[in-house]
RNA sequence: GGCCCAUUCGUCUAUCGGUUAGGACGCAAGAUUUUCAUUCUUGAAAGAGGAGUUCGACUCUCCUAUGGGCUACCA
């Protein structure tokens, strides 16, 4: 999501044009529903699709890359032809078998490639007999020996990598037609003429293969930014969808259900995508200035890739829920209010959008999700069920409960309108304590020591539920 | 093991040779408040280590250490 929301940014502000191509050519590992799931996210943070898979405008050729396998046999024949490329019929068991043996030194590589089953050391005619004959072959990349790659990311400059570091890697198989990534990507992104690859940096060893593909095409490629990962909140690592089960927080934009149990979603979870999306901006980049919220606007007007950190960034869930608490205060009463109405009539609760919208304005402040304003605001739906041991045995003793007593006459005919000079008023003229029998008011209206003023509570459950609450308070404690 | 990338408060980060090294999250204290929060103020908290280069290095170079990534017929 934050390499998305990188490449949209990056996109509108230069105005180019963001496209979704979906690269599932590795059929062992679909995952049905994925796409959509994409698809859904996206556009949950506010991310529009301008072409390709998700576009609004359909287009005429395919964005998937498993409906392009046509459009890639041709340039493998290329590459073959052109000597880039060879033939490999190494069968996975024996390179599992070579790779045991070498340990962690073993590469298909220019050191060994002559020693093993492939088009460079097998005579022609057996080449083409073995194809013919239906027998299962991959097409490797013939990596150039004793070459310096050099390479320039946008991020972080200059990188060198010698090319006999580099193994062979498979571009192209024949069990299921499609070809891996590396060749798949650099074909569409020719294809398709990408201008900018704005991608994690667990890519970046894998650029010179790039840029020799693009060399073996004779095509211009284009610039190349590697974003720092995204690491755990705590120990080593990058940031995975089980560290988020583990300690309590989404790495998932939406709600991910699969045979592994359900993972937690910043949307389901309650967070707002502006907060989400803001927060995941700032994880990687800064403007520069000491500004810290941003709409989706303004990142697009200030996003620039010179300003993307190097190093990963540790994920702290913390800052994420703050801020969400920043987006709350910056919302309407209003907008909360709708947000907050479904969760109202799942307390089975019936309650007019004004009043609700007024509740709200009183204790949204407090809130980090909008799911939390149930348990800031119960009582002002419904009355007490059961009142805060703690804060009954400290308010509710001595004179406390007469006053609150004498305070219901009171209340029985006072101006509600005028309510706060009313209450105080009556305490100070009878020269009680203020803490104290403001809290014991509190405790029979609220149950709790909590929330906000008591005139304004007492002035929206009105005078009739005022007066039975203290009934209530006084009859039980 | 090999190759590559990185390294400023606990965390996210500012600084593009000269600063009392700034901000934010979190934490602590105080103020405000009828309560709980919010809010406000203040505080503690950092240049991995060692060599260079330079009048002067957090900033440039090298080494070391540490962290991270890659090393699949995965992306």
């Amino acid at each position: 999501m934050r390499t998305a929301l990188y490449n949209y940014l990056f996109a509108r502000r230069s105005g180019g044009t963001f496209i979704l191509r979906i690269e599932d050519t590795d059929t062992q590992r679909y995952v049905p529903g994925a796409e959509e799931y994409i698809l859904e996210a996206l556009k949950w943070c506010g991310i529009e699709i301008d072409e390709g898979v998700g576009a609004p405008v359909a287009s005429d050729v395919p964005y998937r890359q498993s409906e392009r396998k046509d459009i890639y046999v041709e340039y493998v024949r290329r590459l073959v032809e052109s000597g880039w490329a060879y033939y490999a019929f190494d069968t996975a068991e024996e390179l599992d078998r070579l790779r045991a043996e070498a340990g962690e030194g073993f590469a298909y590589n220019y050191a060994i490639r002559g020693r093993l089953i492939n088009s460079l050391s097998l005579p022609e005619d057996e080449v083409k007999e073995r194809i013919a004959r239906g027998e299962q072959y991959v097409v490797r990349f013939r990596v150039p020996e004793g070459l310096d790659v050099v390479m320039d990311d946008l991020i972080r400059g200059e990188v060198v990598i010698g090319s006999s570091t580099l193994d062979d890697k498979v571009l192209w198989k024949s069990s299921d037609g499609l070809p891996t990534y590396h060749l798949a990507n650099i074909v569409d992104d020719h294809l398709m003429e990408i201008s900018h690859v704005i991608r994690g940096e667990e890519w970046l060893p894998s650029l010179p293969l790039h840029y020799l593909l693009y060399e073996a095409f004779g095509w211009k490629r284009p610039r190349f930014a590697h974003l720092p990962l995204l690491l755990k909140p705590t120990g080593q690592g990058k940031l995975s969808k089980r560290d988020g089960d583990k300690m309590g927080f989404p790495v998932f934009p939406l709600q991910w259900v699969s045979g592994d149990g359900v993972s937690a979603g910043y949307r389901e979870d309650g967070y707002f995508p502006e907060a989400f999306i803001n927060m995941l901006a700032l994880l990687g980049w800064n403007p520069g200035t000491e500004q810290e919220i941003f709409s989706m606007d303004e990142l697009i007007a200030d996003f620039s890739l010179d300003r993307v950190s190097k190093s990963g960034a540790r994920f702290q869930p913390e800052k994420a829920r703050w801020f969400n608490h920043e987006y709350m205060l910056r919302k309407s009463d209003g907008e909360v209010a709708r947000l907050f109405m479904p969760v109202l009539s799942e307390k089975g609760v019936v309650c007019d959008i004004s009043a609700v919208t007024r509740i709200v304005g009183l204790v949204k402040e407090r809130a980090t999700f909008v799911k939390d304003i149930w348990g800031l605001s119960s009582y002002f739906f419904e009355r007490p069920g059961q009142y805060d041991e703690k804060a009954v045995a400290k308010y509710w003793k001595g004179d406390n409960p007469s006053r609150v007593r004498a305070l219901r006459e009171v209340l029985a005919d006072a101006d509600f309108g005028n309510l706060d000079s009313v209450i105080h008023g009556t305490i100070e003229a009878n020269e009680w304590p203020m803490g104290q029998v403001m809290n014991s008011l509190r405790l029979a209206i609220v149950g709790a020591s909590m929330g906000p003023g008591l005139a304004e509570i007492c002035q929206i459950i009105g005078r009739e539920e005022t007066l039975r609450r203290l009934d209530d308070a006084i009859e039980k404690l």
